[in-house]
DNA sequence: GGTTGATTGATATATATCAACTTTCTTCTC
DNA sequence: GAGAAGAAAGTTGATATATATCAATCAACC
């Protein structure tokens, strides 16, 4: 899709200044800014490459830096005493990442780590005040970028203290399907740790309940590859907890 | 504090037109509004009193108001099927309620119920969008908020999903508090199951929890009274889950 | 005196934990 | 590049436990 020179060029360079991060085509809060404002925004940022299994971002540390993922998915995940995490959602292509923070606070509030090998640039934070500070259309979509997260977040809230095992897992790979992979059969590049991490509950209750699901012919499972085979029935078991 | 016959005035008519909603003094997201902004605001708004028990703004209903809080507690919740409730968190004095709605969308997000008595002015939600467009000041505070509420439900929903229930309910006790009555022992306005459903159990185990706490000597209670004796135990407890 | 909220007890159940085992992936060696 | 050895991930079963549910009693309050 897009000139693949400038990308690699982008991806080796430090200090890269490639404005293909926010292509004009996509639904992204930085169509609102002008040729000038995008200029000053991703002068200087810095580009870097983060391996599977990698921290981007760091739950309570400061940091002046939000991150935009060029290329790759990332875990959004909010760490717990003795290690038990919650996956709040999974980021790609062209995600904001504010970790919480940023306009509030220069703490992180939750980690941020590749789960595929990821490409993403560091924007100095104060330039999104400053774009704020400039242009209210921008603000306005930061605004109801923000309020969406927060819808999501009240869902995900209510899901995962509402509903049962089942609900909780049908809700996992409908959100998988519809607003991550995209197609039906899906190759899941997450493990059962994480797809529990996801549903609010151990790896072993996961997997035994998404047996039931596979054993109910509702949902097929080969190796990482998952299909929902009655959307119907699993968006049932998801309204009805 | 103020001058009691404007609020009284104030309460009474219809389409109050007074600016002592949102007093300067106060930390308030309208302070970086100009006094001509303000009345824009405030010009035409809405007051209406509810009382205890009534419905301020309902879930999954369309709307082109916002609110705030003049006087009186109320409580945001989650409804989620078959009754089961999630107390988000409480209102008062001068605070802005917008129900997950206003920027991204007209949906109302969750429930909002008069706890007391409850006076406040319902305005219309596009004049929020026309200050967002002209005073960028008052944008950033706008988003500061959001980002603030996003970070605080991020707390509950780790909260609630990871801790056990000793740990669930001092979390309660120390938002109370510290947040909302700011005294130590206060006179809670919220009943067992309005306190179970800030604590995502039910009331049963609300009060069993309680009682453990109140036998080890760490709180006191006394009808609707509650006393915070042993803060430094109780705040171990919500910090170990 | 009846309705509502609070409390307590007995029991059921959803889910976690622990442990064993199997499969798949990785890496090293020849 | 094939196969062995080791590690990591996935799976299953037995058991423990946190919490919900149901039912009954008790207290408060119009």
């Amino acid at each position: 899709m897009f000139d693949d020179s400038i990308n690699r060029e982008c991806a080796n360079c430090k200090r890269a200044c490639c404005l293909k991060c926010f292509p004009e085509e996509e639904a992204s809060i930085f169509r609102t800014l002008t040729a000038d404002e995008l200029e000053y925004l991703t002068a200087c940022k810095q580009s870097v490459i983060f391996n599977p299994g990698e921290t981007i971002i760091k739950q309570n540390t400061s940091s002046t830096y939000f991150v935009c993922i060029k290329e790759g998915m990332a875990k959004v995940v909010a760490e717990s005493m003795k290690g038990k995490n919650v996956i709040l959602r999974l980021v790609s292509s062209h995600s904001l990442v504010t970790a919480g923070g940023v306009v509030s606070d220069d703490i992180r509030h939750f980690t941020v780590t590749a789960i595929t090998r990821v490409e993403c640039c560091f924007i100095d934070s104060s330039k999104l005040q400053q774009l704020i500070e400039r242009n209210s259309r921008f603000s306005y979509e930061l605004l109801k970028y923000n309020n969406k997260q927060n819808i999501q977040m009240l869902n995900t809230l209510v899901g995962l203290t509402q509903k049962y095992m089942p609900g909780r897992v049908a809700d996992t790979l409908l959100y998988l399907k519809n607003n991550i992979y995209q197609t039906n059969p899906f190759n899941c590049n997450l493990n059962k740790q994480e797809l529990a991490e996801m549903s609010g509950m151990t790896k072993e209750s996961f997997i035994r309940s998404l047996k039931e699901l596979e054993l109910s012919g509702i949902v097929r499972q080969n190796k990482r590859q998952i299909e929902i085979v009655k959307e119907d029935d699993l968006m049932l078991i998801s309204k009805n907890g």
